[in-house]
DNA sequence: TCAGTCCCTGTCCGATCGGTCAGATTCACG
DNA sequence: CGTGAATCTGACCGATCGGACAGGGACTGA
């Protein structure tokens, strides 16, 4: 690097950490990650992570509160929209939050019953029970219910727990994972018209 | 604690402990349960659940097991049936071990991956894989791989953690949510003939 | 009554946890 | 040059972790 620093490097040691403990608390839980261990996998000593952030707290806040916000955003947008195509967009949008914030989906949608007490965790635990009550108030069959927690749920595992039992050559890209997701979910959710768009099936 | 100890209660120690701890493993995960807490649940001193269970890893393995196996039994009489059928008993024996294994399930499935150097976690591992094979084989296209996933993980997902998001008054009795897991599962994993039958589509 | 066995617990251990703090190093700016 | 702010670290703290172990109460058969 030469004599002018780029402001990138101030942030890089604190953008390094946060992403390294991401993919902890994705992969082996938030209580069961140390902070020794994603210093470790960061390159850094375990004090350097108490400096960049408060506590292990703030950083598990640092890390997902992004993606809690763009799912807050989604779902605003669903809660105002009206018209036929509501639940396709919403399906859309959601779809591309998980492709591009698995990792904290995962953490707030599996791991959100038992972080419950942690702000950041309760406002997106928050924000998935107000987009479960309007899915349910437009449709009150228990199998539509089922419907929206299989969709939501399997998503999110799919994209990181279900790896494990991938084989990484059939690993798909993620533009692949993105237009099958959508096909599927809108299968799911998206009740009239049957699987008309979007889907490429090759069956 | 228990100074004075109801009469046939032999066993009762030792499944009382295996019930507090299955319930952790499952919430809160494996790693961030302590012996203490388990303890604490079952009204017992952490010393008694070390008397009962060799280790901690001895007491998964006592909690999950027979969950393991009954997915197991399910799995090879899969592989071993042939004609149109298999798929839809397959959907239903499954149901049917999720709704009596939930906690069991949930816990090799989403903690699969961080609980890999586990022999038993590791045996369930195989066995997932294997129907993941299995059922890939049948139908190559990225988005049947996704109607798999999604399926496997949303049911365990919609069984426990998801229950964070229902009211309780809308919690549905299990015979309801069997039927219903079973018709939307079916419609993920069996292909032909959309939604004939099995589903009470009160729609 | 006494010995043996089964349950259960308190106490202790080394390791690791999240977190504090006092330096060491670096570097822009006077 | 000196100085102050920013960054990073090792040493250290009390609490808690999984686990080892000795012993105490309750019941049994002799």
């Amino acid at each position: 690097m030469p004599s002018v620093i780029p402001p990138a490097s101030r942030v890089r040691a604190a953008d390094e950490l946060k992403q390294a403990a991401l993919e902890q608390f994705a992969s082996v839980g938030f209580a069961a990650t140390s902070l020794q261990s994603i210093a470790d996998h960061a390159g850094y000593a375990k004090s350097s992570v108490l400096y960049h952030y408060a506590s292990k707290d703030a950083l598990l806040e640092a890390a997902i509160e992004p993606a809690v916000a763009a799912f807050e955003g989604i779902l605003d947008d669903f809660l105002a929209a009206r018209g036929s195509g509501r639940r396709r967009v919403l399906v859309d949008r959601v779809v591309d939050l998980l492709l591009e914030h698995r990792e904290a989906v995962h953490v707030f949608l599996i791991q959100g019953q038992s972080l419950a007490e942690l702000p950041i965790i309760a406002r997106a635990n928050a924000a998935v029970r107000r987009l479960a009550n309007a899915i349910g108030r437009e449709r009150e069959s228990v199998a539509d219910q089922v419907r929206f927690g299989i969709a939501l749920g399997g998503a999110a595992f799919l994209l990181t727990a279900g790896r494990t039992f991938a084989d990484a050559e059939t690993l798909p890209a993620d533009d692949e994972l993105r237009t099958a997701l959508r096909g599927v979910l809108a299968e799911l959710l998206v009740r009239r018209g049957r699987h008309d768009a979007t889907t490429t099936d090759h069956d």
